[in-house]
Formats: C-alpha cells, sequence, structure tokens
DNA sequence: CCTCCTGGGTTCGTGCAATGAACTGTGCTC
DNA sequence: GAGCACAGTTCATTGCACGAACCCAGGAGG
C-alpha cells in the first residue's frame, strides 16, 4: 500500500493555498455570480441573499487578491459608483466552479435535470471538464495520476 | 451588456449546492488527504492540523454525505478500529481538487514552482484539466461558454 | 432650500460555530 | 493490572457570521 502522503509537504499546498484565498461561504458564490455577470452590490446581494457586512467584507477581500476590481461606472441621471469585475485571475476560477457544477449536477440534482447547462457558444454542444496529460491522453480518474513533489525529495 | 443572471434560478444552483456539502474550512483539505492516501483519523489530525473536534464532526459528515465510507481495519497487534476511503462519489471530487490545485499552482506559489505535479501514471506527462464540448473542441475560457438555464424558460 | 429616495455601504448586538485543552474509553502489551 | 496508543467526546473560550439599524452622497421633486 503506497502511503504517497508520507514525502509531501502539504504546507504550502496549492490546494490549501486557495482555498485560504477563495474558500470561504460566499466567496466561490459571489465569484459564480460575476461569471454569470452580476457586478453590482446590490445585484449580488439579491440574487445571494448575503449580509451585507459578510458581502461587503467578501468584495473588499476579493478585490485586494486580485479577482475582482472596482471599475467606475455612471448611470444615466445617477451619481458615480462603482461596480466589480472579474480580472483574468479572478477568471480562472472559472474550471474550479464548473467542477463543483459538475459535482453537484451529478450527486445532487434530484430529478437528474442539471439546472444550468454549460453549451459551447459556437457549437451548443455540452461543456465537460476533462483531465488530461500533455501527450494527449484522457485520464478517467484518480488512480491514473501519480504525485510528484517538487520541493522537497522523497521518498 | 447580456445580463445572464437574471433568468436564471440559483436557490438550486449546484455549486451551491456543493459548497454546501464540501465547502466548509476543512472539508475539502480532508478530501485531499485522502487522494493523498490518508485513512486514519490520526494521520489527517497530524496532515491538516485541525482541531480534532471539528476533523471528528467533518469526517462523519463526510460519510454521512457518502463521500467517505468507514471500513474496519486490523493494524497488527493492535485492536479493531475503522479507516476513512473515498467512495466513488467521493472519487468524483477530484476534478475540482486538481482545479483548485492548478489555480494556487499559478497564482500562489512564489517561485512559480508548484508543490506538487500531477502525471499521468502510464506516460509520465503532466496532467492537465481541460474544458472540452461533446463535439470535441478544446474551450479556452468562459467567454466560449453559454450558459442555458434548464428548469425555467427564461427569455 | 429642504426633503425624500436610492445605491452602496458601515456599525452594532447577538448567537452559533471553530478552537485547543482536557477528559474518556477500549483493548493490547508488558 | 498498569501503562500506552488510538480515536474520539466534552468543555470553556474566542471569533466570525448574521440581520437590523444606521449613515452618507447626490439627484429628483416640490
Amino acid at each position: 500500500m503506497t502511503v504517497i502522503a508520507a514525502g509531501l509537504d502539504r504546507s504550502r499546498c496549492s490546494v490549501a493555498g486557495t482555498l485560504g484565498v477563495v474558500g470561504e461561504k460566499w466567496s466561490l458564490l459571489v465569484i459564480r455570480e460575476a461569471f454569470l455577470g452580476v457586478r453590482r452590490f446590490a445585484d449580488f446581494q439579491a440574487n445571494l441573499g448575503a449580509p451585507k457586512a459578510v458581502l461587503s467584507d467578501r468584495l473588499g477581500t476579493l478585490v485586494e487578491q486580485g479577482i475582482l476590481r472596482r471599475v467606475p461606472y455612471q448611470a444615466e441621471g445617477a451619481r458615480q459608483r462603482h461596480e466589480y469585475r472579474l480580472t483574468d485571475k479572478g477568471r480562472d476560477l472559472y474550471p474550479t466552479l464548473v467542477a463543483l457544477m459538475k459535482w453537484g449536477d451529478r450527486y445532487l440534482s434530484e430529478d437528474g435535470i442539471a439546472p444550468l447547462e454549460l453549451q459551447h457558444a459556437d457549437c451548443g454542444a455540452p461543456v465537460e471538464l476533462e483531465l488530461v496529460c500533455e501527450a494527449g491522453h484522457r485520464l478517467a480518474g484518480p488512480r491514473e495520476v501519480r504525485p510528484v513533489s517538487r520541493a522537497a525529495a522523497a521518498g
């Protein structure tokens, strides 16, 4: 039995790091809304139902982290305000959200119907998330993956 | 400006649902450990540094949710105990973890070196996560995806 | 000019939930 | 039959999330 875990340094694990940034309860939901086109404070609040204080804090953190940026805008006949938009760094969280969504679609939807389908804008076919290696092979699951520690020369 | 968000029903969004199951601080880290081969309470605790009470609660929740299962085992010269193993449902969270890891690798590793590399066990090439559609096209990002609500017929 | 309204927050009191330390309990070894 | 190791539970404390209330800036309306 291979206990891969032994030689690995998880003090600076990327999973833990990422969760430290976006792992709080509302963060990924805020980002989901952002992907759906939401930009304004009140809309985030209405769609998520999060308390204003928490939402304000999360938006601030996400801006600090460079995942969202504040952009000034001016609605007609209103004073200038600012909205929140995804940066490239934020946009790169898309696969994470898709992965969460796909899992929920499979295991949580009662009637087996996914609430939201993702279609390829060009051809209309459903979008999937796949594990592939650089040699082009498609991987079926974790069993076909070998984790290799980089930092320490372990095992 | 397309506000996609308007017609969508997020009360039963799969992202929110999944986060409800594994979105707590330690849950995904427990699952990460499980993928790395950790099975026993004390090892989870040592590797994660989580308080025992929380860890006990999380493990229980994950078992309840069918993500882990308790399996009896008997170490030589010790009394029977049980360990925690991933179910298929849990194993299907692998893409989620990989997505989190890849993002962290890109944006959080200081020296640009990922702490952990995933290799295809068969050929040794690095493993990536890709968005593809069923027609076989590779998608570069969220801009090439069109979200379509299933439940409500929203304009 | 004065007031209301609306968007975008901040402040505050409460309560639950996370934390770490201490305790329990069981079966094996000595 | 004492001690030990593993696998938890219990408990007191701390912190953070929550919801309600309040604040502020600028237009609109009178």
